[in-house]
DNA sequence: TTGTCGTACTACGACAGATGAAGTATTTCA
DNA sequence: TGAAATACTTCATCTGTCGTAGTACGACAA
């Protein structure tokens, strides 16, 4: 079974998550969920891979933070959900073009 | 004007190597070299990258290597070729399927 | 009501690959 | 003769990932 190495997904992960904030702002949990769900489970990041990556967006300010409950009434568990900036989205399409200039790197590089 | 990330060709440095190994024997100066001409000088691989990855691979029994001149004569200077071994071509082989789901993966996260 | 599972994190230390800076030495060529 | 190209080596630093561990709350079943 092919696993991808966490070297190749280095530079992505941050990519990942905003591509996720980029609907609607979300929290540590659901956004492991989803990016299980949209890989049909090929790619599951890890949890201290994921809040590592919340802390140095935030710092670069990619994102902001704020915590809310479950429900507007505030029951249920407190979660610190992200909000992608206009920093944020500069970043992530600086990265899908440069992940396209990638592709065509590594792709000369590749026998299928 | 869009440039590669360390982070995220790091896991394709070996490859690239060993690509160019495929072929034949070769060494530091002529595969970075290769690897510019390669990519049209998109990616410029840096010598202490590829040097720290001739040890890493050679360690890991990806390449061996052999002290060869210029010519039969032995003129020109003396260089460090670096051969690829049937275990280079397996890791090589992983690699580039391990590419295709990588792709996969990434790109469900990337907007064109 | 006790325990287990799922949710939602935080802290910390270790590791590996990439890189910058610096240096060495030989060869080629103008 | 001297600069540029070739062909490396050493070393220290940085960054993102990941393993381990622990905390704490809520839901639900026995």
């Amino acid at each position: 079974m092919v696993e991808i190495s966490s070297d190749v997904i280095r530079g992505y992960n941050d990519t990942m998550i905003l591509s996720i904030l980029l609907k609607e702002p979300s929290y540590g949990y659901e956004i492991s969920k989803e990016i299980k769900t949209i890989t049909d489970g090929k790619y599951i990041i890890k949890e201290t891979t994921l809040y590592s990556a919340f802390t140095r967006m935030e710092k670069n300010g990619y994102i902001e933070s704020f915590v809310a409950s479950q429900d507007l009434e505030g029951n249920g568990k407190k979660r610190t959900y992200y909000r992608i900036t206009d920093a944020g989205r500069d970043f992530y399409k600086d990265k899908c073009e440069e992940w396209e200039l990638t592709k065509d790197v590594v792709e000369k590089f590749i026998t299928k």
